[in-house]
DNA sequence: ACGATACCGAACACATCGTTCGACATCAGT
DNA sequence: ACTGATGTCGAACGATGTGTTCGGTATCGT
């Protein structure tokens, strides 16, 4: 890619990322985003057809990053997914977002808390779909459920407490959150 | 209140309603609110200060109502609350849902749907948080946890039930939802 | 019947959107 | 270093939406 076209779609990104953080976005402009970037109009839209498109391969970028960083295919983590129990997996999870990787903490925190977090919870689906022996115990526990419910319910759950979690200041540690989880799941 | 204000106020909240239905509630624009509702344009503005005033109003009423009716207030209900086990009580929401009491499934089922079911969550804990003793039992199991992330988790779990249910469509009975419900939670 | 109040509708100033275009800067390849 | 291709700039444009104003009219409650 361009160097120029990196530049701009990064800039774009950062600009985006900072307002997001700071205020909803339904109320960021183009304008706004264009000038802290210090882009021309014209460029924003050869880079995104729309704001949304924007915010969309925002969300990508960002979870992409977060989750191929806890994936198993990644060597260091390896030894995450070799258990049958899912504490260490969430706990490593809970722990990227606390050292705020990719800055993703803001607009977990932010007024768009929904937006990501339901980006968040696809890329958990899928982590849960592919990680089926870490939950072993829990599914035979729930044989009557349909799977894709079940898997729906975990993902959910995870997401919503890690919005109890930011709601209440984030004061528990990554342990205890993933002690809580574990325990209602 | 004057009778030509509450008929206007009616008007338009069907309106936005029925325009919610069909369409995300950003890309609705206040001319076709007043021409759906036939209602000058002056006029919505003395009613609501904004899109997003009318939005929180609509909310408003659309929960009293449909919480009011399974309140424990509501005579014809009492019985539901007096056993120990949430499943009547929730049962009995779902069944309200699927009647689709005040037109609010269409509301929603379609893409707004996180922001009624936000909505539909806080209303939610109240219910919970003033019926203890349905969750009895379910307490007891959990004692380690704080409370009030045992109500977040309840209240989240049940919206989150609904949006399986949703976006399957529908095609489980409010029985077998409940029994879902009843044994992640 | 009458005064108060709500509604209408048109016009207003203003902001945002997404596009267009010509001039300029920067790139990759020879 | 030259060159053609590509990316960016910045101003301007029309279209659309927002929220307000105001004089005239219809409906309300009493």
């Amino acid at each position: 890619m361009d160097r120029r076209q990196k530049k701009t779609r990064e800039a774009i990104f950062k600009a985006f990322s900072e307002l997001l953080a700071k205020k909803h976005y339904n109320q960021i402009t183009v304008r706004e985003i264009i000038e802290r970037a210090d882009v021309g109009r014209a460029t924003f839209y050869s880079h995104f057809e729309t704001k949304d498109f924007l915010l969309r391969e925002l969300c990508e970028e960002l979870f992409c990053h977060i989750f191929d960083a806890t994936e198993a295919g990644n060597e260091t983590h390896r030894h995450i997914f070799e258990c049958n129990t899912p504490a260490p997996v969430f706990v490593h999870l809970l722990r990227h977002l606390q050292k705020n990787d990719y800055n993703i903490l803001a607009l977990l925190a932010c007024e768009n808390n929904d937006l990501f977090l339901g980006y968040f919870k696809d890329n958990l689906k899928l982590l849960i779909q592919r990680q089926p022996h870490l939950f072993e115990q829990r599914r035979k526990d729930a044989q009557a459920l349909p799977q894709d419910f079940w898997v729906h319910h975990a993902a959910a759950t995870f997401v919503e407490t890690i919005k109890w979690w930011i709601g209440g200041g984030m004061r528990e540690s990554p342990e205890t959150l993933a002690a809580y989880f574990e325990l209602v799941v």
